[in-house]
DNA sequence: CCTACCGATCGGTAGG
DNA sequence: CCTACCGATCGGTAGG
């Protein structure tokens, strides 16, 4: 696991027992990441309320008081998984600016489901329990819906000027419903994956939108 | 109260310090009835894993000890509440044989939240946090979408047979998009109420799949 | 319908 | 990175 040092480019150092600070700051990233993947994943399966933080430990070898070393309460952790989620989702929407892209944008949120599940399962199932008031990520996903639906709205908007929209077909309506039919094929998704093609159904909810001009 | 008793039309009891049979009967229907509302509201507030029985006792006037006489355990509260709500849903949508009423039926789903927003919260958290295989109320919403799916595509297969439905609109496609909106907008209405207008996106969903004959 | 209690589990802390 | 512990809370039971 070590092998690294084997190679010895650098100068020989004091050889104590105790490991130098760059492994122990390696390690400890390592673990922070660790823990930030599993906790991804157990609030995916079971929610932020039914997952305990001696679970993740658990699973990451540690106690669960280590676990608070490296993020002090329940509720840093559930934060830093969230702004993890959500700055790769960031830089996905960030060269949205050309209009070209639009029928792509869906296209591409739609296809998300393939590429990474347990994203997907979490940010559905995070953004169900959010509905709750008392929720510490209430207003983050009350936040982060409003932008989604804007942004969306916005480029349909321009598109609508360019003639790609069809007839009565309303921008605003047209983004909520995209993000409302994504988010309940998602839960439906997640309670049965067998019975619902949820990329299938949003190129079809998307190609309703635009006119026949795709090549 | 007691004055049920008043009018004295059987003959006259025993006037011991202990409540007739009947009156204590009466009480405890009474008792069971305001659980189960108190179960359906905060289930719907806060989930199911996220409400304790105390919480229901509490507002209930009684210890949870007490509580757990009328409902021996927490999941048989649960049951008790989807059973309650399952059966007001059905019964709603027995009589949807004709198929005059597939235009209708959709219209009316919509517009039940205006008519019991408790109803909405409860159906659409516990779906969301039923997505846990471990949840005890996942089978049932399992199941029950299946059914829900199955039954509209079934009415909007007769209605395609009928040439009702506009060209390239699949029935089963359409009644999975129709449920996935429904639920991914009602979603968004538990996380800001102002954001959104469930009932006219789904009539305007609804409109999308019909020709124009509606009178 | 209550008091009193059980064992289990929780997030977080102390102290090393 | 650990053991040991805290106070709080949970669903459920005993016994009246």
């Amino acid at each position: 696991m070590a092998n690294t040092q084997s190679t010895k480019q650098e100068a020989p150092r004091r050889q104590t027992s105790a490991r130098t600070p760059a492994t122990r700051y390696a390690k400890g990233v390592a673990r922070h990441g660790e823990i930030l993947e599993t906790a991804k994943r157990l609030f995916g399966e079971h929610g932020f309320r039914g997952t305990a933080l001696r679970d993740i430990a658990a699973e990451c070898g540690i106690a669960h008081s280590t676990l608070l070393h490296y993020f002090p309460t329940k509720q840093s952790l559930l934060m830093a998984v969230l702004a993890e989620r959500d700055e790769r989702a960031r830089s996905e929407s960030e060269h949205l600016e050309r209009l070209d892209d639009i029928l792509d944008f869906t296209r591409r949120i739609a296809t998300t489901q393939g590429t990474d599940p347990g994203m997907i399962e979490l940010t559905t199932k995070m953004m169900a329990e959010a509905t709750d008031p008392a929720h510490p990520a209430h207003d983050f996903y009350k936040a982060r819906s409003a932008q989604l639906v804007d942004n969306l709205t916005r480029l349909l908007e321009h598109a609508k000027q360019r003639g790609f929209l069809r007839e009565g077909v309303d921008p605003r309506r047209a983004s909520q419903g995209f993000f409302a039919l994504r988010d309940g094929a998602q839960l439906q998704w997640l309670l049965d994956p067998a019975s619902i093609d949820v990329p299938e159904l949003l190129v079809w909810y998307q190609r309703s939108l635009f006119t026949e001009d795709d090549s």
